[in-house]
DNA sequence: CTGAATAGACCGACCAGTCGGTCTAGGACT
DNA sequence: AGTCCTAGACCGACTGGTCGGTCTATTCAG
């Protein structure tokens, strides 16, 4: 009658975090009660404590893991891309689509680890930072090859993780503006604000 | 001993609200508690439930009196600005004095509110639709008397507004960069970000 | 004297984390 | 093969501390 057929034994663990991102992601952190996860996992409270060592602790590595995730996924595909105009298309499409592939994952690094607290604001900043960096390392070489007008990167790197993440957040909350649409005018928004031609900018989108 | 000097009544009302701003703004609103606010503003948990109805409740009017404050002063302030591009520089202007003069204030309405659950989620969501929808109203309306190309005015105020969001919230965070450096960097990026011309923009920067 | 304002002891729900226990697989020994 | 043993996976009742909120007593202004 239990219809758990004969697991493999690691796949508890692996319930457990599929839950923990689904209750997080719907409830947010405090909401979330480790009964919860335990309930929605089919597990116990003793196999949530076995496996990890606290509530805050999962939850930092689901931020974590998703933030790596993108991170890589970026670089990867930053170092194959010589051009810089193209090199927005690709790095606002691997965003895009990674937001999208782990929807939940992503709620939960964007929202859930903002203001709760010193730790998780904290941890916050340090995550926007990467990307913050990445950006700004990106525009500080098209600036340094002139193919953009010098400029303050710092604060544009910030805008442009802003902006960019202003935008995800509501299609994550309220599906609005759907990617597909957002993208080439966030593309062609991001682009114009560092200066580039509309010349440039025109031939990336025809292509 | 008591060192509390003959107070008028109501000013006690005033050192509680005073108080909750101090502390939601450093520990944020989970880790802080009701004691904290009674014990830092000298009074007692009487006189602050005689005050206040309940913990979320002063803290959503601490939200509130900010963003309408700020809405405000926003709405004021463009209604005697005529012409686009100005516009944007005393937007951006307003916000960046009015987070600055209310800094704590700013914090918890920018940061503590997120992510603490569905309330404070759909909080957040409201208050930043608010803002989005002044600088959309202000790109349609540019858009229509021809002073800039047509373009997605839903994703652009989106992607301005996020982007202004994370300039503040790293400066009200870390101090970083400081608006008297970021204003005039983010103020040309947003401008070139919607396609207003070269010349346009150092007209602006050289008044 | 009356009622608004204030104090702070107290209550009770809530929940992260604990701990003693059960179950199962598989190895060893006969 | 059968029996025992062990270890590690897993279970869930329970605890202990923490706060939001209440309540009664007290003070004080008018």
């Amino acid at each position: 009658m239990t219809d758990t057929p004969p697991d493999s034994t690691q796949e508890t663990r692996g319930r457990i975090l599929e839950a923990a991102v689904k209750v997080f992601a719907s409830k947010g952190y405090h909401d979330t009660k480790v009964d919860d996860i335990v309930r929605d996992s089919n597990t116990s409270k003793g196999a949530f404590y076995f496996y990890f060592p606290s509530k805050q602790d999962i939850f930092m590595a689901l931020v974590d893991t998703f933030a790596n995730l993108l991170e890589s996924r970026l670089r990867d595909r930053l170092s194959t891309e010589p051009s810089g105009t193209a090199r927005v298309e690709a790095a606002l499409r691997v965003c895009l689509e990674t937001f999208g592939q782990y929807r939940s994952l992503a709620k939960i690094a964007l929202v859930q680890a903002t203001g709760l607290g010193a730790a998780f604001e904290e941890k916050r900043q340090a995550v926007n930072q990467r990307f913050i960096q990445i950006v700004r390392e990106n525009l500080d070489s098209a600036v340094t090859d002139g193919s953009i007008p010098p400029l303050d990167t710092e604060v544009a790197a910030c805008a442009w993780v802003g902006a960019l993440n202003e935008i995800v957040l509501r299609w994550v909350y309220i599906g609005q503006p759907d990617p597909e649409r957002s993208l080439p005018a966030l593309r062609r928004l991001l682009l114009q604000s560092v200066g580039i031609p509309e010349e440039r900018i025109r031939q990336l989108e025809e292509k």
